[in-house]
DNA sequence: TTGACATGCAAGTAGTGACTTGCCTATCAT
DNA sequence: ATGATAGGCAAGTCACTACTTGCATGTCAA
């Protein structure tokens, strides 16, 4: 179990979860490419896989296989209370 | 102005901000000995006052001066909103 | 004023993390 | 079957970061 906030901690990171908040089920060269053309970062292929290992072990995206396609979705779960331990949502 | 999340990404630190969050204007020495006791976190009194800086620039704790004592407390405005870049709080 | 206490500064070290590089496996269309 | 597409694995590089170490500054009590 890989840690939540260790995983929000790059930029790069984040602005993937952005696109998997915009659209799920996104493959890896989906988000290779929305990452070139809207954010103009120009990470290789393998960076972004990584970078998505980190998320998933986070517990922060879903993974489905799907033939050749790996399929990428954004799941909010353990975004939901992270903060809560310093606040009181009263 | 340093990376809210970066500053989060550290075990240690969010422990401080826990003790922070117990007890307001707490000194360096205090901060130390509290982590000591309670969280058995012998870290050295430079490496609690790093962390602090880190905590600072990021707007996590606000500092005071009180004569040779040097007072932290919490500053939970940072933390409100971090995570609703992704959450829908409807 | 002098010693004790609370903190500051800065250079160095070691480990981690992001990224690259090169090659390999798997699936699909033709 | 074969080429093209989508993804996987692993070793290596480089920069950053947490931590240490040693000394310096500032404040207070006596």
């Amino acid at each position: 179990m890989g840690d939540v906030f260790k995983a929000l901690a790059d930029p790069t990171r984040r602005t993937i979860l952005d696109e998997l908040a915009d659209r799920d089920d996104q493959t890896l060269f989906e988000i290779c490419s929305r990452l070139l053309t809207k954010h103009q970062l120009d990470s290789t292929r393998q960076a972004i896989s990584q970078h998505l290992d980190v998320l998933e072990a986070a517990g922060l995206i879903d993974v489905r296989r799907e033939g050749r396609y790996k399929l990428h979705s954004i799941n909010r779960g353990p975004l939901e209370h992270i903060v809560d331990r310093w606040l009181d949502r009263s």
